[in-house]
DNA sequence: GAGCTTTTTATCCTGTTCGTCCATTACCTC
DNA sequence: GAGGTAATGGACGAACAGGATAAAAAGCTC
C-alpha cells in the first residue's frame, strides 16, 4: 500500500503517521518553473526533439499544468521564444551610446553584442532552431512582432554622427551593418561545434574570443572609415 | 478485388490482362534515390523532425530498403551529411586563385563562398541542424574527419603573398579570416527567416544580395589593408 | 537451369509521445 | 463555513514512428 500525497494521518492505515503535506497553490511560480525548464529543453533539443514529458518530469509540477497554463507544446515553445527575445530587446533598449564618439560607440555596441551572444547560448540555439522551422512559430507571435527594435535606430544615429564628423566615409545602411555584426557574433556561437570539429579550433577559448572581438571591431571600423572603392 | 503488382495475366481473375510488371533490380539507383529524398527531408525538417516513413513514401522503393542500405535513421542522416560536405569540399579544392593578385584572389574567394552558400540552402540548413545536435553525429563520421580542407591553405598563401607585396598590413590568421567570411555568408542564409520577420527586410532579394556581397568583400579587404590599431 | 546471393515487397510489433479525462484539493468571497 | 472558482495530480488513450520478420523475386555463376 502506497502512502499518497494529500492523505491525512488519520486516513493512513500504515504505521507512519505523517503530517499532511498540504499542497500549496502558486500559479505564477508553477508557470515560471515550467517556462524555465521548457527553455532548457527546447534550446537543448529543438522543438521536435524536445519532449513535453521530459519537461514535466524536471518540473515540480505535472504535465497537466503545461496544458493548463500554455495550452500545448507549440504554445509553450512560443512562450519560450517570446521570453528570450523580450530579454535581449529589453537590454538593447537600455544601451546608451550617444555620448560616446562615433568610433567608440560602434566598438561599444559590438562589444555588447559579442558578449551577449557569447553568454546566451540558449538564445542563439533557439533562434537557430526557429530558423530551421522557417520562423513559422514566430510568425504567429504578436508579442515578437510588436517588440520595439532600437538597435537599428541607435546604429543610424551613430553612423550619422560619424559621417557628420568626417570619420565615417563609407555609405553603409544601418540594417546591413547590424547584419554584419550579428552574423559574426552569432556564427561563432551557433556553428561552434562543426567549426571546431573540422578546423580543430576551439571557438570557446578565452584568447580566441578576445582576438575575434578585436578583429570584428577592426573590420567594421575600417570598413566605415574607408571610401567606397566601387566595383 | 485489387490488381496486385507482380501478378501475371494468368493469375489475374479480373478482366484486365496486364503484362507482368517484372521487377528490375537497381541497387545503386535505389541507394541514390533514398539519399536524395533523405537530403530533402532532413534539410527541411531536421533529424528529429524528419520521418523515415515520409522518406520512404517519396521514394520509388520501400522503407525496408532504407534499413537494408543504410542501417537506420541515424546512419542515413550521416550519409546525407557526408554527401553535402563532400560536395562543397570537392569544389573548394578545385579553386585556383594563386594566379590572381592578392586582393583579387580574396575577392574571388569571397565571391565563391557567398554564391555557394546562397545557392545551397540545404547545405546551410543541414549544418545548422548538426550544430543544434552539437555535431554529435558528425563526430562519428570518419569520412568527414578525413576530408581534405584546402581553404585554410589557400587563404594562408594569399595572405602571405599580400603581405610580401605590402598590400596587406594586418596580422590576421587564415582560420580567423575564413571564420569571418563564412559567418557573414552563412548567417545571411541561415537566419534569413527570423531576420526578415524582425527587420522587415528581404535577405533573398537580388539587390540586397549584390549590396551585401560588395560590403563583406570591402570589409575584409579594408581590414587586411589597415594597420592594426591596437586596443 | 540449379543453386546461391542480392535485392525487393508486404505485414507486423513495440515503445514513445502528445494530449485528455476525471477527481481532488486549495483559495477566495460572502 | 458554504459555495464557487482556480489550481493540481495521476492515470489513460490513440496515433505515430522506428524498426523487425518473413518470404519472394531477380540476378549471377557454373
Amino acid at each position: 500500500m502506497k502512502m499518497e500525497q494529500g492523505m491525512t494521518a488519520d486516513d493512513a492505515t500504515g504505521t507512519t503517521p505523517k503530517a499532511k503535506p498540504s499542497r500549496k497553490n502558486d500559479p505564477e511560480g508553477t508557470r515560471q518553473d515550467i517556462l524555465e525548464v521548457a527553455t532548457e529543453e527546447f534550446a537543448s533539443l529543438g522543438f521536435s526533439g524536445g519532449r513535453v514529458d521530459a519537461i514535466a518530469a524536471r518540473t515540480r509540477t505535472t504535465k497537466r499544468m503545461i496544458y493548463y497554463y500554455f495550452g500545448g507544446k507549440e504554445e509553450l515553445y512560443l512562450a519560450v521564444l517570446e521570453k528570450v527575445y523580450g530579454d535581449i530587446r529589453a537590454i538593447e533598449n537600455r544601451l546608451n551610446l550617444q555620448n560616446l564618439d562615433p568610433e567608440a560607440a560602434i566598438r561599444a555596441l559590438i562589444d555588447f553584442t559579442f558578449d551577449y551572444q557569447e553568454q546566451h547560448e540558449d538564445f542563439i540555439r533557439l533562434v537557430s532552431i526557429e530558423n530551421i522551422h522557417r520562423a513559422e512559430h514566430m510568425k504567429k507571435s504578436k508579442a515578437i512582432a510588436n517588440l520595439n527594435i532600437t538597435v537599428i535606430d541607435t546604429l543610424a544615429r551613430i553612423l550619422e554622427r560619424g559621417r557628420a564628423a568626417g570619420v565615417f566615409k563609407a555609405d553603409i545602411q544601418p540594417i546591413d551593418l547590424h547584419l554584419m555584426i550579428s552574423a559574426f557574433c552569432f556564427f561563432r556561437v551557433s556553428n561552434r561545434h562543426t567549426f571546431n570539429l573540422i578546423f580543430h579550433q576551439n571557438l570557446a577559448a578565452t584568447d580566441t574570443r578576445t582576438r575575434h572581438k578585436r578583429m570584428i571591431a577592426d573590420a567594421i571600423v575600417s570598413l566605415l572609415k574607408t571610401e567606397a572603392a566601387g566595383t
